[in-house]
DNA sequence: TAGTTTATGATATTCATTTTCAATTGTCAA
DNA sequence: TTGACAATTGAAAATGAATATCATAAACTA
């Protein structure tokens, strides 16, 4: 089973309907993989393809998708949600944000293990999920700055 | 030389100015040094010391005290900014956000250095800060959730 | 295909934060 | 101490992202 079957299919279990705007916000989604798009950037994407849709149904689908485990939202400190295609190695993976330019470099690998491990005991607290960014200057600026 | 006196010498140093509003919000800071207050709890509090104070004169104060290193803004995900008096061990504490409650954990020890050298020569990035959370079910929590 | 339910688009609303601007207040030199 | 000038303030308006409202328009199911 495809990804895009897979997507009709959780749609459908939770009585959702499949309609063109959500496909069409799912293909954007899934074309721009890399990304971390915005909630806006990802409206400007979609009218491309499907001028006719509204802005609240962007908001909205990104919710629902959330919900869903389609994406997962990330949180860069910009003042605006960013999502990401859900991947199981999305836990596994931080990021590295230029406060210079602003680029984000993804970093794979759970060196974080041992420390969550650690607070489950010691804190008797049951963590879920987290979120790791490290702010600094990327390889580019670093030379510009010599 | 005292926490208030550096505070004066920060502000003049860059030719600003001390004002009774900025001493105000200051003094609200350092007497919740352990909590994590949002900008608007901090409006209120500083609004029974002084009613006067507009809540503009709030935002402005906190981004300056911000740029001065006086205090550090936080990000909880819950849609406001936080801050909390800065302290050189400011860097070395993550925290532990409960998702039932609400409840925010401290939890000191950088376990993180390891994960920061190993970026810092694999990826060629210059690390100053990092921003480490954890989401999950404090003790509390899951007490209740038996 | 009809009928029911969910989804949509346009618009209004919310909420945190920022900007504007006239009036006020520190600071420093005389 | 005063006066001048720049920095600061408060009130209100503006912004920007996200959410809610509601009448209309699609989807699914029998």
């Amino acid at each position: 089973m495809n990804e895009v079957e897979k997507f009709k299919e959780k749609l459908k279990d939770k009585g959702y309907k499949l309609t063109t705007q959500r496909r069409v916000i799912l293909d954007v989604i899934m074309e721009n993989r890399e990304k971390h798009l915005s909630s806006e950037e990802i409206y400007d994407l979609v009218r491309q393809k499907y001028p006719e849709i509204g802005l609240a149904t962007v908001y909205r689908t990104l919710l629902l998708f959330e919900e869903l485990g389609i994406v997962y939202k990330l949180n860069f400190d910009d003042g605006r949600n960013r999502y990401e295609l859900y991947h199981n190695e999305v836990h596994q993976h931080h990021h590295l944000i230029c406060l210079k330019c602003g680029a984000v470099i993804e970093m794979e690998g759970d060196l974080l293990e041992d420390l969550e491990k650690a607070i489950e005991e010691t804190k008797d607290f049951e963590i879920l999920d987290h979120n790791v960014k490290f702010f600094g200057y990327c390889s580019k600026c670093r030379k510009k700055n010599d």
